[in-house]
RNA sequence: GAGGUUAUAGCUCAGCUGGUUAGAGCACCAGAUUGUGGUUCUGGGGGUCGUGGGUUCGAACCCCAUUAGCCUCCCCA
């Protein structure tokens, strides 16, 4: 016998946390839906090929791979196992598990892509799994909530998702959040003005320290990256733009006037703000933050960050546009745009902030029956039957335990009513109608418990 | 992948410079209450001190390794 154990990063979901986690996809699908997203799932098994590649180096090594069945090793010569763990893996993994709901969703788009009513807009809440280093928010099991729109490159669907995540967020109760915003055109366009064409990848994974280190460490780190003091000069105006509080569009096209890219991402940025603004966003929470990179290769126009405000969490959802996912598929020219929530990192947040609602119930049943025995368990049986059949969510304690045991159970399924039926009660046709908040019992007939339990 | 830090009962933790039998609160079980939970009182069970080695007359405590949690970097939901 060993002991039990989790898998590192993973855990179970017992019911009070099942309760809170339910509340919070409801909401989220609810939202999904009336945004005219359809419903898709797909499998948590996926070959290899379709995933790899697809993440960057370093989300290939993040990739689960799965053992291929039977002897998986049966392929492998000596000569795989001097070469390493590249040429080994081909030979002994075809599959993994699905590292984001996007990839798959490309797949899938490409595979279908004869019956699909374009512009296609699906919503997917599945787990993902990624065999990352589990710390505080992250986790190598968790579950993302996509919605996505692909075939069309309207900036609707930019402005949409905005409104959506407003939508999301304040029906979920979390208040203070920031959705921040780039364009990685504008990022290109950064790299042709200061004269570092084609270094986005640099630019980014040093600008997007800012908030941390700080204007000079940043420069540091640019020229440690190989950018020139006149590169960096030339950057001069990004961290002007970044402190401002609202937008100055005039300032940055006027800054990146030379990069028809640049220009073309200032136009987009500007259109989802007044699209955003038409949908009737009040206030919203959406701020331009020209350092925000985020690592997916595959974004090409607008790029999300949603971060919650007052808890030391990391981002809460994150998506953008992409232009060729489906390109790697053989299906070139559909540009899509989504966003991802992450769950798990919204209930961290909640149960920090202590927000979730105070209703959320832990049991479903409305009444429990109390079990006095055989003489009574036919018209507790009948009773019950009758409840149910009134659409009452009810349950029988199934043995005659003590009365003790029989009122703690239903306290600690927090059940609101027990119903009492004894030899006095079926002699009288009035039953014992307990609520277990307030502690009264009243004897009723059957035709009032129904009438109040359904109240 | 690199660094730091923690690990004692189901949970949260105490346990002094190594010294007999490792404690508390909560939770759990039983009784007070053989038809009434959430309050109260009484009693009870439960730990080879994360795991494996080592030092020592003697280790929860010191040393090494290992595993897991947390934190920082990296990256991300």
């Amino acid at each position: 016998m060993s002991k039990p154990s989790l898998a590192r990063g993973t855990r179970d979901f017992g019911p009070e946390i099942m309760v809170k986690r339910i509340f919070i996809f409801e909401q989220i699908k609810k939202v999904y839906q009336k945004y005219g997203f359809l419903p898709l799932e797909t499998p948590a098994i996926e070959n290899l090929s379709v995933l790899m590649g697809k993440y960057g180096e370093e989300g290939d090594q993040l990739l689960f791979k799965i053992l291929n069945s039977g002897d998986f090793a049966k392929d492998l010569n000596q000569e795989d196992l001097n070469r390493g763990s590249k040429d080994i893996l081909k030979k002994v993994s075809e599959k993994g598990l699905k590292y984001d709901l996007t990839v798959p969703f490309a797949r899938y788009v490409v595979m279908n892509r004869h019956q699909l009513a374009l512009p296609f807009k699906r919503y997917q809440i599945q787990p993902v799994w990624r065999a990352d280093r589990p710390q505080k928010g992250r986790y190598r099991e968790f579950y993302q909530c996509d919605a996505d729109v692909v075939g069309t490159e309207s900036l609707i669907c930019e402005a949409e998702i905005v409104a959506m995540l407003h939508e999301v967020f304040e029906n979920l109760g979390i208040n203070d959040f920031v959705i921040k915003i780039n364009n990685r055109k504008i990022l290109s366009g950064i790299t042709e003005v200061i004269g570092a064409k084609g270094k986005e990848t640099d630019l980014c994974v040093a600008i997007d320290k800012i908030d941390k280190i700080g204007k000079e460490k940043v420069e540091e780190e640019l020229i440690e990256r190989g950018f020139s003091p006149e590169n960096i000069q030339n950057l001069q105006p990004l961290f002007r733009i970044t402190q401002s509080e609202n937008v100055n569009f005039g300032e940055l096209r006027q800054w990146l006037a030379e990069s028809e890219i640049g220009q073309k991402g200032v136009d987009e940025l500007e259109n989802i703000w007044g699209l955003t603004s038409a949908l009737g966003i009040k206030n919203p929470k959406i701020a331009f933050d020209p350092s925000l990179a985020r690592g997916l290769s595959y974004y090409t126009g607008a790029i999300f960050e949603v971060k919650a405000l007052n808890v030391a969490i990391g981002s809460i959802s994150g998506g953008g546009r992409y232009d060729n996912l489906t390109g790697t598929f053989g299906m070139p020219g559909l540009s899509g745009v989504g966003i991802s929530l992450g769950v798990d990192r919204i209930f961290d947040v909640m149960e920090e902030l202590k927000i979730f609602p105070e209703h959320l119930t832990l049991s479903s049943t409305k009444v429990m029956i109390t079990n006095f025995g055989e003489d009574t368990l036919a018209k507790s049986l009948e009773i019950l039957g009758q409840l149910r059949a009134h659409g009452i969510n009810s349950e029988i304690f199934p043995e005659s335990s003590k009365m003790k045991k029989q009122f703690e159970y239903a306290d600690k399924k927090a059940i609101p009513f027990v119903l009492i039926i004894g030899s006095d009660e079926i002699q009288k046709e009035e039953f014992m109608l307990k609520n277990m908040l307030s502690g009264e019992q009243i004897s009723l007939k059957i035709e009032q418990i129904i009438e109040k339990l359904n109240a």
